[in-house]
DNA sequence: GGTCTATAAAGACTACAGTCTATTTTTTAT
DNA sequence: ATAAAAAATAGACTGTAGTCTTTATAGACC
């Protein structure tokens, strides 16, 4: 982590291109900005840009994963004492709440149609799915939850749900919303459609 | 449905292009094969093109429309006597068939991840959701399902399943089959995930 | 301190989807 | 038949993401 002065200055052009990029799009929308308009802003130029940053989407992606600190900051203010069921609810909500108010659709939008930047959803050794792993083992253990599904695949159907809520978030014409989106599909998912 | 000269001749360039463009895609791939490739082959222009088609990927969008062909073919075969719970699973099990070994997975997420193709999807008019709902509506009547939600919001909780299962089916690079995962899914979602 | 190498940055260039204007072809009205 | 209007097609042109080649800069080694 020792960096020399070559690196160092790397690193602010890196920085000067990624905050020139997220204050134009914050200003006129992603697709309103171009790549040649960033550069010339940062005072930079193809060159550096392509060299931090794989493509235009991937600023947002860098953005995007600032999500771990939501989620550090989540676990800390969560009371241990809850259910598990109601931990991975509430994880849920909070986290459909950031992503609509703090993030943004067109953010969003951008990573998730984007096959590129979508890879990084499927990354299962994110924080989310650690996050998830643990309240479903949790709730396995204190025998709240089926063990028709392994940890796994419990922490892909929930984590699929939010895919797909956030998909539509951004498909449906009619503005839907994805916090009450995801609490109707969550309630679904745990309690079952089927009547017993 | 009366045509003269002209719009039959239009509707032949039309039909040529489509076919031009869906066998290069087959041979090369989406992605490999130009708009301009496309108008050379099939010895039109840009003009047609554009006046025939809103995008390229719209080429897709209407090989993915005849789907509605599957829908009912599946119908016809699907015995009546089933409970609703076992002709929804079938119906998303086949289809996904369908969707993997018929159209193909370049095709559908060529659709899905197009911002202005993707809005077909939900599109509710589209036979997939009126099929849906007349099985959860065959469902609630008998009892099957509960009623804590409207046939609409079960329409919308089980084709977000199917959506988020083909979103995954995308962006996860372990091949993921989707006939297994929406089985899966649905096994949660109906059921639920809690023991109760 | 000078040469050699590696990294960063510059910016000209390419590829390609989609637009725009011009031209041709067909229909309609007289 | 002929002029005017409408529709379809041709293909030149534009915008922009991303690539490629060149040049500058800094560290390393003698």
């Amino acid at each position: 982590m020792t960096l020399n002065a070559k690196q160092k200055k790397a690193l602010k052009t890196k920085k000067r291109i990624l905050e020139t990029a997220l204050e134009l799009f914050s200003q006129k929308g992603y697709n309103q900005v171009t790549v040649d308009e960033i550069v010339e802003k940062s005072k930079t130029s193809k060159g550096a840009f392509y060299g931090h940053f794989a493509s235009k989407s991937e600023i947002f992606l860098e953005k995007f994963k600032e999500i771990d600190n939501f989620y550090d900051e989540f676990c800390k203010t969560l009371p241990n004492e809850l259910s598990a069921k109601e931990k991975i609810i509430r994880l849920s909500i909070t986290q459909m709440k950031y992503l609509k108010n703090d993030l943004g659709k067109e953010l969003m939008q951008t990573i998730y149609m984007n096959p590129q930047s979508a890879k990084f959803l499927a990354d299962t050794n994110r924080r989310l799915y650690h996050i998830l792993e643990n309240y479903l083992q949790e709730g396995q253990e204190k025998g709240e939850f089926t063990k028709d599904f392994s940890i796994q695949e419990l922490a892909m159907i929930i984590s699929r749900c939010m895919r797909g809520t956030l998909y539509d978030w951004f498909i449906f014409e009619k503005e839907l919303d994805p916090v009450i989106e995801i609490e109707k599909m969550l309630q679904a998912v745990f309690q079952g459609i089927e009547k017993y």
